[in-house]
DNA sequence: TCTGGGGTCCTAGGACCC
DNA sequence: TCTGGGGTCCTAGGACCC
C-alpha cells in the first residue's frame, strides 16, 4: 500500500466535516444546458454504441424510464413523450465538469475530485459557521458560473456525506442541502436510509442485511462488529464505522495514478475474420498506451479480450482472454499495439461473431523507474520523442489525427452514435498513418 | 435488428520456498 | 506403517462504485 500513489498521493489529516457535491442527472443537464427548450422536458443520453440509458432528466424519471434500459425497449415511450434523446458525449461532459470542479476549488480548504460529476470537499474548518448558508451559496456559484444543478450534502464522514446528499435530493428537494451537523440530524440520517441505499452497500451486503433483520443505516449501526467482519469483510466494518461519524476512508487530493487501464468496446456491427479484428484491438491498445503516457507510467502486461454477443442465444458463444508479459515496461504504442495483436492471434478462433473486444493494461509503474532488460533492443530515447510528437499533434488537432496504419481506415466497427450532440471542441482535419 | 464502459479493493486458494 | 508447517507471492473472482 505503501508506495501506491508515488507521484500523486496526499492525504489530509484530521477532516471533520465533509460536503459531498453532486451534479443532478449530470449527462442530461450537460446536454440541457445548450438547448435551453429542453427545459422541464424529459432528456435521456444512451451509453455507447447507444445501447441503454445511462442519464435521465427528473422528468424523464417520472415516465418511469428505467437507468440502464435498452434504447429498443423504451422506443414507445420515447415516442409517446417526445423524449429527447441523446448519444454519450464524453469530451463535453468532461469539459463541464472541470468547469464545475474549478468553481468548487474556490469553495472549501481542500477538494477531492471523486468522479465527474461527485467532489468531496473539506470544511471542517468552518464547523462553527453556518454550513447550510455556506451550501447555498456553493450552489448559486456553480449554477451561476456553470449553469449545471447541484445537491450538497454535508457530515462527518464521506459515507454519511454521501446520505445526507441522497437525502437531500429525495426529501429536501426543493433546496438540495441536508447539513448533517448535530448528533440527532446525524440518528435522522440512519433512520432515514435503508441499507441498500447506503453507500458501499450493494445488491449482495443489502440481501444478506435484510435477511438478518437489518433494514436500514440504524439497525445495521447496532450490529455486533464481529458479525459484520465476518460477514463483510473489513469492508463491511469500515462502511460501519463510518456511519457511527469515524472516519476511515482516506482523502486524495490529488488524483492518484491508475493501477490498470483498459480500452474496451461493443463493435458496431458483429466482426467474423481476424483481420478485421486487428483494427479494434490496435486501436484500443493505442488508447491504453495514450493514457499511460498521460499519467507517466508503463505497463509490463497487457491483457487482451474478445467475446460474441451473449444477448444473441441462438449464436455459439465464445469467451476468451489472454495476458501478454512484456519483458520491458513500455507505454509506446507500437510496443503495446504489437503486443495486443499477439494477444488476439492466440485468443481468435474463426466461425464466431464477435461483439465486443477489449484491451488492458496492468503491472503499471512509473515511466522513470523503468528497467530496461538485457534483451531490450529498442531505441528508448528515438521512441520516446516518437510518441510525445504523436500525443502533441493528435492534442491540437484532434484524437486520431495521427494513428497507426492498423488501426485501418473504414472502421465498420466502430461506435453507433446516431445522435451525438455538437462538441464545441476541434475536430479531426485529416488522417496522418504511420507504419510499424 | 437493438442490452455500456472504466475503475478499486478484498479474499481464498494454489504455487512455491525453506 | 509413518507424508510438516509456516510464510510469501500471485491470480482469479467477487463485490462494489460511478
Amino acid at each position: 500500500m505503501g508506495n501506491r500513489h508515488t507521484h500523486s498521493h496526499q492525504s489530509i489529516g484530521g477532516i471533520t466535516m465533509v460536503a459531498l457535491v453532486d451534479c443532478n442527472n449530470f449527462y442530461a443537464s450537460c446536454e440541457r444546458l445548450f438547448q435551453p427548450a429542453l427545459q422541464q422536458k424529459p432528456i435521456v443520453v444512451l451509453s455507447n454504441n447507444d445501447g441503454c440509458v445511462i442519464a435521465r432528466s427528473n422528468e424523464a424519471k417520472a415516465l418511469g424510464i428505467p437507468m440502464g434500459a435498452p434504447a429498443f425497449m423504451i422506443e414507445p415511450l420515447i415516442k409517446k413523450h417526445q423524449v429527447a434523446v441523446f448519444s454519450s458525449n464524453y469530451i463535453l461532459y468532461g469539459s463541464l465538469s472541470n468547469r464545475v470542479m474549478n468553481v468548487l476549488r474556490g469553495c472549501a480548504a481542500a477538494i477531492e475530485v471523486y468522479s465527474i460529476d461527485e467532489a468531496f470537499l473539506d470544511v471542517s474548518g468552518m464547523k462553527h459557521h453556518d454550513l447550510f448558508a455556506w451550501a447555498l451559496q456553493v450552489q448559486q456559484k456553480v449554477t451561476k458560473e456553470v449553469g449545471i444543478p447541484i445537491s450538497i450534502g454535508v457530515g462527518q464522514t464521506k459515507t454519511l456525506a454521501k446520505m445526507a446528499n441522497r437525502y437531500a435530493k429525495k426529501e429536501r428537494k426543493e433546496v438540495g442541502v441536508y447539513v448533517a451537523q448535530e448528533e440527532w440530524q446525524r440518528l435522522h440520517l440512519l433512520q432515514q436510509t435503508r441499507v441498500e441505499d447506503i453507500w458501499g452497500c450493494g445488491r449482495q451486503y443489502s440481501n444478506l442485511l435484510t435477511q438478518h433483520n437489518v433494514f436500514t443505516a440504524a439497525d445495521f449501526v447496532q450490529v455486533q462488529e464481529e458479525w459484520v467482519r465476518k460477514k463483510m469483510t473489513v469492508v463491511g466494518l469500515r462502511m460501519q464505522k463510518e456511519l457511527k461519524g469515524i472516519s476511515c476512508i482516506e482523502y486524495d487530493a490529488l488524483p492518484p495514478n491508475k493501477k490498470c487501464i483498459q480500452t474496451a468496446r461493443s463493435f458496431g456491427t458483429l466482426l467474423q475474420h481476424k483481420n478485421e479484428l486487428r483494427e479494434p484491438i490496435a486501436s484500443y491498445a493505442n488508447s491504453c498506451a495514450t493514457k499511460l503516457r498521460k499519467q507517466k507510467t508503463c505497463t509490463s502486461s497487457v491483457y487482451v479480450f474478445i467475446h460474441t454477443n451473449r444477448h444473441r442465444t441462438q449464436d455459439r458463444q465464445y469467451f476468451k482472454s489472454v495476458t501478454i508479459s512484456l519483458d520491458t515496461p513500455t507505454n509506446d504504442s507500437a510496443a503495446i499495439i504489437q503486443a495486443a495483436l499477439k494477444g488476439l492471434d492466440i485468443v481468435f478462433r474463426p466461425g464466431y461473431q464477435f461483439k465486443k473486444a477489449g484491451v488492458l493494461v496492468l503491472d503499471i509503474t512509473p515511466d522513470d523507474q523503468v528497467q530496461t532488460s538485457l534483451f531490450d533492443t529498442t531505441d528508448r530515447v528515438k521512441s520516446n520523442g516518437m510518441m510525445k510528437a504523436l500525443d502533441e499533434v493528435n492534442q491540437l488537432f484532434g484524437k486520431n489525427t495521427v494513428q497507426y496504419a492498423v488501426q485501418g481506415f473504414k472502421k465498420k466497427w466502430r461506435l453507433k452514435q446516431a445522435k451525438v450532440s455538437p462538441c464545441y471542441t476541434t475536430n479531426i482535419h485529416e488522417v496522418l498513418t504511420i507504419q510499424i
